[in-house]
DNA sequence: GAGTGGTCTAGACCACACG
DNA sequence: GTGTGGTCTAGACCACTCA
């Protein structure tokens, strides 16, 4: 009779730790302050390592931590608002916009990509490989899938390759101009290539935006970008400006 | 000089576990069935039960298992295809659409969401709760704030409370009509209560889809809604029907 | 009650960043 | 080298579902 909360139903230990974590976060830490190491803070708490990672893990998740091997916990900055929905009639990386570090290949995309440019499952492809930049860090790593049909201009001079190769492709596109276009987010864990680019693990957290581009009455490209879940926020319309921290939602008044 | 592969990066056992298991489904398993227990599986791969649960993580958290306590692990089905975008000049749930469920009460809105919708801090607003079902299925719970300058019919009636109240606000909202719409999509984790109505546990993964309704030059609403991340590709446009399974990206051609 | 996934522990070692 | 987060182990107990 000495406490005065009843455990009739026992709340997991990791996520009560990761309430008390978040609110000493709002209260007591500004953005990129670093916080004392796990095992302080596991010790303090009075739990396992691993439990308190568990609560950590979460925190990341929602993106109010970044953890950085060798280097410590901080608290990171709110979510950057990101748009995704260029004009309609526009393809994206048009000027001197965030895209950058253009590479291009020839290969056979995934199947799911080849159903939807209704390519042949084992036809090769123009493929740009970018990464989107802003503020100086990588959000999004993208691959561009561009039938030759696409670019019909093209096959006359495969001379340049890499980085030379992407410009003309994106050129072409340009030419090509654009009907519309359609899109999709899942989430997806990063594959180690995406990971490196983006300065993440492998399995990281992101959120995949699939985007097929229309012209001349067919799909003319398809997109496959994937974005770090825990530093964006994607945006479709003007809601990009504005200050929200999703957290605040949890408490809300009755 | 037994082995064949060289182990100068050694790849985290979790992660090739991920790997190996995420093409045994693709090729032993077919949707629904059922996989051997966790201890099972651990003693089967020579790993720690907490290793093999890190990779079965993963796949959960790409849509391809599915994990019930007091059940067991199944093959998920690919994820459906949720659309989120409805036509710009037409409120949700009009008629006989998928949201189901209302409830509504006053209740003060998170400090983000009154930003947005530009009253007061503590200023009540109605908060309509509703589920978004799917083959029976739920996949999204949303809140609907609706300031009372929205819906200015109202407070001549306030005899009616929770689902009744609910369906009377949308349809004032029906008759303010709708001028365009705002929205942004990030990664959160559900709380108690929406894990509740998702039939998921807290803290799991969820898109968190942000939209801001205008109306007669102003913002007349906004709603947040959690859609499970392992259940939903959210779509924007009619990218919806096509059959995509994200992981056939993994292979691919070099 | 038997079997499942979910939580938790107390260790160990590894990969990485930085001085 | 020292300190950080990342991986891994071998257990234990709990909450839940279902026969």
């Amino acid at each position: 009779m000495g406490t005065t909360q009843l455990e009739s139903v026992p709340e997991p230990k990791y996520w009560h730790l990761k309430t008390v974590i978040g609110e000493a976060l709002d209260s007591d830490f500004t953005v990129g302050e670093i916080l004392p190491n796990e095992r302080d803070l596991a010790a303090r708490f009075g739990v396992a390592r691993a439990t308190l990672r568990q609560a950590l893990e979460q925190l990341e998740l929602e993106g109010r931590l970044q953890r950085r091997r060798g280097v410590g916990t901080t608290v990171a900055p709110p979510r950057m608002g990101v748009d995704v929905s260029t004009s309609q009639h526009e393809w994206p990386g048009s000027d001197t916009d965030a895209w950058q570090a253009a590479e291009c290949t020839v290969a056979v995309p995934p199947v799911a990509v080849a159903r939807m440019l209704d390519t042949d499952a084992d036809e090769a492809t123009h493929t740009v490989r970018r990464v989107r930049m802003i503020h100086g860090q990588p959000v999004a790593a993208e691959l561009l899938f561009v039938p030759a049909a696409s670019v019909p201009a093209l096959p006359a001079i495969d001379a340049p390759s890499g980085p030379a190769l992407a410009r003309v492709v994106l050129r072409e596109l340009q030419r090509l101009g654009l009907e519309g276009q359609d899109r999709a987010v899942e989430l997806g864990s990063a594959r180690a290539d995406d990971a490196r680019e983006l300065d993440r693990l492998p399995g990281a957290p992101v959120l995949v935006v699939t985007t097929r581009y229309f012209a001349e009455g067919r799909t003319a490209a398809v997109s496959v970008a994937t974005y770090r879940a825990d530093t964006c926020r994607l945006t479709f319309g003007d809601l990009g400006d504005l200050q929200i921290s999703h957290h605040d939602q949890e408490r809300r008044a009755s």
